[in-house]
DNA sequence: ACATGATATGTACGCTGTACAGAAACATGT
DNA sequence: ACATGTTTCTGTACAGCGTACATATCATGT
């Protein structure tokens, strides 16, 4: 099943491709997305910079294949079982993506930085068509669910990542609701009345729970469209 | 009304804040947001390079700056207006940011690239969490829904804009479709039976069209909640 | 006229992505 | 064993970036 792997000619390359992008993603998490150079890249495999370009014609060639590459790590197997409902489906596929983004928060902005035209992506929204088909949509309004639902995840792991992005990631979420809360108790109750009465919700923005509320509107929404 | 505004002392300034984020969207717009420079904005406005940073800190201001202005821009008038009925208050900012937005891809990235803490950016939240109170949802469901509403837009904006991002835009709707759609049929038919089986609606993803239907359904799940 | 003080400029540093030419390492044919 | 061919790696270089520093410029208050 393995490629017949006719040997190659030539001088051997030093590293691999996938070395190239676990440097890339280790720097990208390390120090953020803007310390992600080709020269950092080189220097951590342990090559000259422009051997990088032996493996990817450029930068950008790189991040696209980081974020395909993490979008071909998700777990399709709860998410493609029929046993289960499809609306717990639909959420270990969300909870899943999220959990993997929020971790690595600059892989983020590389994915809306460019289309979703990768295989996995393609594939992604294909397993989320077929839940949604499974669930009695047609193919249609599948198509159409798939969108809302990709839209949600992704804006919500956006809005996520946007927040906690500079101050080098606050580490579990009941410190950063507690710095939300902060933050918002500290501007004027005058200028935004509804934001500081409604304080301790708006704190918990960005939480799981308040992620799986949202979701669980959108369901409902899509829902009863059938 | 106005500031006393006491004289300046010491040498005047050359230009204006507003000159420079002028600079900086122009730019942005006519060669994208990796064509936004220090150096361009300068030269745009006739000063040297560095006197930028009298007006702003840094770089990172300055689009800062940009996003704040253009959320700014925002009409609130037809949103504000308690006579329309709230969905179609929800609807018309939801199309406004969308427009304006779309029609500056560039500063969909900044907006997203750090928190939505401005002054603007909150008073958009402080908005939208007044249509719902008037809608009838309690402070906490509204700011709940308000939160789901921006995910919506925002990450539906994001993809949009991910999509027509590098190839210097499509100008109409329909051409947009039309390249989609051809883009479409160009792939697997096995490999992606469902996408290609609603290829039709497929590529009418990131139009205006499929971006209220998906609001709609939004709104009706948050609706059927209260 | 002169000092004051904000602003503009000249220059420079370190960093970036990447193009180009040449050296190095391997498989193969003789 | 040796030359050849093919691929990759390295050295060097360039243009561009954000921005820090010292200095020159300009309007004002005395």
């Amino acid at each position: 099943m393995t490629t017949p792997t006719t040997r190659p000619i030539g001088r051997p390359r030093a590293v691999t491709e996938q070395a190239i992008l676990d440097a890339a993603l280790r720097l990208m998490d390390t120090g953020g997305a803007t310390s992600v150079s080709v020269r950092g890249i080189a220097a951590q495999v342990g090559i000259a910079p422009n051997a990088v370009y032996t493996y990817f014609p450029n930068k950008a060639a790189v991040l696209r294949a980081l974020v395909e590459r993490f979008l071909g790590e998700v777990n399709h197997d709860r998410f493609a079982d029929r046993q289960v409902p499809w609306r717990e489906r639909v959420k270990a596929l969300a909870v899943e993506l999220r959990e993997r983004l929020v971790a690595h928060p600059g892989a983020v902005h590389l994915l809306l930085g460019g289309p979703m035209d990768g295989p996995n992506a393609m594939m992604l929204r294909e397993s989320l068509s077929e839940v949604l088909a499974d669930a009695g949509a047609s193919p249609d309004d599948a198509a159409r669910a798939s969108y809302v639902l990709l839209v949600y995840v992704l804006g919500a792991i956006a809005l996520e990542v946007a927040e906690l992005d500079h101050p080098a990631t606050a580490p579990t979420e009941r410190e950063r609701v507690a710095t939300r809360r902060a933050a918002i108790d500290s501007i004027s109750t005058q200028s935004y009345p509804r934001t500081t009465e409604s304080a301790a919700t708006v704190a918990k923005y960005y939480t799981t729970e308040q992620f799986l509320w949202g979701l669980d509107r959108v369901l409902d929404g899509l829902d009863a469209h059938t």
